[in-house]
DNA sequence: ATAACGGTTGAACAATTGCTCACGCGTTGG
DNA sequence: CCAACGCGTGAGCAATTGTTCAACCGTTAT
């Protein structure tokens, strides 16, 4: 048997130049993989007001608590998120650990969302 | 009782200064809820795909289902989110539906979002 | 040393998500 | 008319998500 190809889709392309095209840009998988991560960090309310906060001030965790009027568990896990997402990083002093943007990028995201929503 | 507060938060400000001054310029509640959906559609695996593709040419399910081989019902639905969040718009051609972005706003946020994992 | 405080963590739980499956709808071609 | 095809949809289900709760760890002050 010549063409033994296994289909996960259930059809055939109807444009088969089309999706030839589209596959020859393609980025790789991992890219995609990557890219939708980093957008997930942005995609819960809890989180994109965090990195909102941290885009004007450095600030902790009890300090996001009262901003956002949630616990400092919640805030805590979110912030572990961005943190293994490598949005944000912090600094400890003393008893207090501070958190900040670990760099531009996420202003630049900001603005390009703030500008669709706003159509 | 002169302050009866309710509390969501389990601590006080340590920098109440920071948080009056971020809480002054902070947008409303609903843009952050705007923004969180804008960028949950880029947050899956799948959809940013759907996406990129679109970003290149216009699609019906089918080719979509065998770029990404996945089944044309996964494709649909998907498309029906996107399309809830007005970022895809369609094209009924006899039997066929032509999906492409509907608007350019998708582009800038793939090359933000792009640059970002490319450090 | 001990207590208070800022912060982290893991388990548990409800809510949401993304897919499959089966079916139904509209259009086209025989 | 009727079968085939492209597509949409709802129910169901497993996997993921975001929060609460109850601990615990480090640091600081008494």
């Amino acid at each position: 048997m010549p063409s033994e190809e296994k289909f996960g889709c259930d059809c055939e392309a109807i444009h088969e130049d089309a999706v030839a095209r589209v596959r020859a840009d393609m980025p790789q998988g991992a890219d995609f993989h990557d890219l939708s991560n980093l957008y997930k960090m942005f995609s819960d309310y809890t989180r994109v007001q965090i990195l909102w906060a941290l885009s004007r001030e450095e600030m902790c965790v009890c300090d996001l608590a009262v901003l956002l009027d949630m616990s400092r568990s919640a805030i805590s896990h979110q912030l572990k998120s961005l943190r293994l997402s490598n949005l944000v990083k912090y600094d400890k002093r003393g008893k207090v650990v501070y958190y900040s943007l670990s760099d531009d990028h996420v202003r630049d995201i900001f603005e390009k969302g703030f500008e669709h929503i706003r159509e």
